[in-house]
DNA sequence: GAATAAAGATTGATTAATCAATCAGTTGTA
DNA sequence: TACAACTGATTGATTAATCAATCTTTATTC
C-alpha cells in the first residue's frame, strides 16, 4: 500500500525539523556532545524517530554538514566572472558574500568544526575542499580579467583568492557573536584591499 | 620527607610529556574522541597517572589550551609599535606572524576549535579574546603611526586590524595540510594589502 | 654503606554514568 | 485489514573518575 502524497509531505516537514535542529546542535555544541535524544527533543520528535529518517547518527551529522551545501554554493557563486567591468563585479560578490557570511552562522561554524578537523571529518570535508576549489577557481578569472584591464594590481591570483576566502572563514570565526549585518558591510573595503584595487 | 629536586624535575618531565601528546590529540580529534586512555599511551604513562597531574579531563583540556598562549602571545607581539618606519615595522610584523602561524599548526587548530565553539568552552574562549583584544590594540598603534607618515591608506583601523587577524586565523584553517613554510610567506603580500600601503 | 621506615608516586581493575542503536509493541492511515 | 511509521524501554559498549595495592625514592639509624 503506497503512502499517500499528503503522508510523504508531512515526513518530509518531519526529516526537514530534525536535521535543523541537528545543525543547530552539532553547529553549538560539537558531535558528540549532541546525543540523539537531544536531536529528538529540539524537534518533538520520538527518539526512535530520529532513526527512521538517520539510519545512524553518522549519517545525520553527514547530512547536516552537506545538504545545506548545494544553496550556499549557489549564492557564493552567483556573480558573472567575465563581467564587463570587473572591478565593479568584484566589489558586488565581496558585498554579497560578506552579507551571506553574517547571516548563516551556525551551519559556516560546522562548516569550520569539519575543517578544522579534516582527520576526524574525512568525508565531509573532502566535499567541502571541493567546493572550495571550485569557488576559488571562478573568483580567480575575476581577478586575472580585472589585472587585464589594470583595474587590479598584478598580484599572483592564486594567493590572492585563498587569502580572500580564509578572510571570509576567519571572519566567521573571529565575529562568532556579531549577528549586526551593517557591522559586517564595514569589512568590505578591507576585503576589497586584498585584491589591489588601482584607484583610491 | 620533602621529594628532591631531581625528582621534581623528573615530575614536571612526566607532566609535559602528557600536556603535549594532550595538545596534539585534543586538536586532532576534539574534546570526546581524546580519551584520557588515549593521552596516557600516547605520553607513556599509566591511565592513573594522569590523575596525579590533572585533576579533571576538563582541567587539561583547560591546560592545554591556556599553557602555550603564554608563550605563543609573547612572538605574536614581539614588534615595535612605534617604529620609526612603521611601514617596515608592520611588513617585519606580518613576515613573522605567518612564519609563526605557519609552524605553530596544532595548537592553533586547538585555539581555532575553542573559538569556533565558544559556548562550550566558555572560560578558554573569554582569555582568548582577551589576548585577542591585547593583539589588536598593539597592531592598531602600529596601523595609525603608518596613517600618520601617510605610508598606509586612511582605513578604519578597527576593522582593518580585525580582519588582518581573522586573514591569519582564516589562513591557519584553510591551509591544515600545509606545512611548508616557504609557501606560507607567499602570503605576506596579500595580508600587506589589507593595511592599504600607499607605494605599489 | 647496609637496613629500615615513611612519604608519595604509580598502577590498572572497578564503578557508575552516558549514549547509540535495537526491537517488540503500539498507533495511525489508506 | 494490512502496512508503515512511531515509540521508548532495553542492551551493550564506552569512558571519566576512584581507590586499594604496589613500587620508588629519600632520610635516618647503626
Amino acid at each position: 500500500m503506497p503512502i499517500s502524497e499528503d503522508q510523504m509531505t508531512k515526513m518530509q516537514a518531519k526529516r526537514k525539523k530534525i536535521l535543523e535542529q541537528a545543525i543547530l546542535l552539532f553547529s553549538e555544541h560539537g558531535y558528540n556532545d549532541t546525543t540523539i535524544a537531544k536531536v529528538a527533543k529540539a524537534s518533538g520528535v520520538s527518539f526512535g524517530s530520529v532513526f527512521t529518517y538517520f539510519p545512524t547518527k553518522d549519517d545525520l551529522f553527514h547530512q547536516a554538514v552537506m545538504e545545506p551545501l548545494e544553496e550556499i554554493s549557489k549564492l557564493l557563486l552567483d556573480f558573472d566572472e567575465n563581467a564587463s567591468n570587473p572591478l565593479e563585479e568584484l566589489e558586488e560578490m565581496v558585498t554579497m558574500h560578506i552579507k551571506i557570511f553574517s547571516e548563516v552562522n551556525k551551519y559556516l561554524r560546522l562548516v569550520v568544526q569539519v575543517i578544522g578537523q579534516y582527520t576526524r571529518f574525512e568525508n565531509q570535508f573532502k566535499e567541502l575542499d571541493q567546493f572550495h576549489n571550485t569557488f576559488r577557481e571562478k573568483i580567480q578569472i575575476l581577478v586575472k580579467n580585472g589585472q587585464t584591464k589594470n583595474q587590479l594590481k598584478q598580484l599572483d591570483t592564486h594567493f590572492t583568492v585563498t587569502s580572500y576566502t580564509s578572510l571570509l572563514i576567519g571572519l566567521r570565526v573571529n565575529l562568532a557573536d556579531e549577528p549586526d549585518e551593517e557591522y559586517w558591510l564595514k569589512f568590505v573595503p578591507s576585503a576589497m584591499q586584498i585584491f589591489g584595487p588601482m584607484d583610491t
